[in-house]
DNA sequence: TAATGGGTATGAGATTTCTCATATTGTTTT
DNA sequence: AAAACAATATGAGAAATCTCATACCCATTA
């Protein structure tokens, strides 16, 4: 992770995504802009954040670790959200995990402007957005996991991140956000390329049949 | 459901979770008490609603309909919480549906002072806290549900909600809260009465070992 | 250069969980 | 009282998913 100094990227950011709009008074002297790499802990689990971020680009995962040593991943973020949002209102230590899989800006708003954000009818208003549309997207996500095979929600999942009828995540990025073993996955994965509704190449799954992928993704089969 | 005019009652409530403390202006005028019977729909899936409530006493379910058909349980809902309140702020039809599982009570807000509510930075605060925490409440459960297989989350689940060493919750909402078959749970109930941990009672079962089923619970076993 | 670690890949066998069928009981509706 | 319904209960077989073992490739590190 290190400061951006750039202010012409710091601009060109805070244009995009108007981030003024957020807020009820001048955030600007509380916030910097991030880099952080692939890899790095944006969030540590169970230790307290003086900072509250919000994600320019990139993609970053919330996770869990149980007693028993395993991760659950909760969610993919994609900007734009905030994120310690959370801990911020309850005042509490990092209940999840968050740390970035590809490369991360984000800005970074020092906390010694909490007190004002609090009073901020502007601010709260978001935040009860972001954090009402992050449990939907959760909870969506976790019904939708137990409600089907793996082979119903990898179409989805399939469809919801290929590129120009490509697909390729990472197969233990994938596994996980699915909940399920590496192992099943390539079972399930090897089946579409069986029936021919995908195609395996070198630069990664290419989809053949996208009209039984949909199919199968609406539960239909 | 039907309204309860009893201004004892509504006042025993309001005082018993100082109410107005939620509230940066008077919510008096908005708000009336509700009873739900059990099976009350409280939030209709997709639908709109005007009103938002507080979860005086009483236990409702959330629950998610997917396209076939299935109907995943999100979670509880244990007094005191607000219903609701996602689709406030976001202008929205009703994400889950919300039903009644036992008699429940509820202050009723009449959503006519919304703008007012949206600008009462008391309320937007103590909204920002309840949404984490529900989600928090939602993401555990729905990670604890990916993590460990049924015997273990059975454990805990059977340790939580025993009273005097008793537990007796109906099967069928303990299948859907724990996202399995009805079939799977009764082969791991019998399961735990065969090894001697549970006992099968007419009023219920008893947890015999109970340190072995904290054990379970911890995914030790 | 050798060793280490992460991602990918595949097989074999075990466990978990599901589907379907069928029966009983108690309660509510007709 | 008969019918309808929801919860409980159990069996048999199938499908989904997991564990473990093993191997290869590539990049980073010692």
């Amino acid at each position: 992770m290190k400061q951006i100094d750039s202010q012409n990227l710091f601009e060109e950011y805070w244009e995009q995504y108007h981030f003024d709009q957020f807020f009820g008074f001048d955030i600007r002297p509380y916030t910097s802009l991030l880099a952080f790499d692939p890899e790095d802990v944006i969030l540590q689990e169970g230790t307290k954040s003086n900072h509250l971020y919000f994600l320019l680009n990139g993609r970053a995962k919330v996770f869990i670790t149980h007693k028993n040593g395993t991760v659950t991943l909760v969610n993919f973020l994609e900007a734009p959200c905030f994120i310690g949002e959370m801990e911020m209102v309850n005042d509490q230590s990092a209940c999840h995990g968050v740390t970035a899989l590809r490369a991360c800006l984000c800005f970074s708003i020092d906390l010694s402007c909490k007190a004002q954000l609090l009073q901020d009818t502007v601010f709260l208003q978001n935040l009860c957005k972001f954090l009402s549309r992050k449990t939907l997207s959760d909870v969506q996500n976790y019904s939708r996991n137990q409600a089907y095979p793996l082979k119903t929600k990898l179409a989805s999942f399939i469809l919801l991140t290929a590129n120009n009828g490509l697909y390729r995540e990472r197969h233990t990025e994938t596994a996980a956000y699915l909940g399920v073993t590496y192992r099943h996955l390539l079972y399930v994965l090897a089946e579409f390329v069986k029936d021919g509704i995908l195609e395996k190449t070198p630069h990664g799954y290419r989809i053949v049949q996208e009209e039984e992928l949909k199919q199968i993704a609406d539960g239909d089969i």
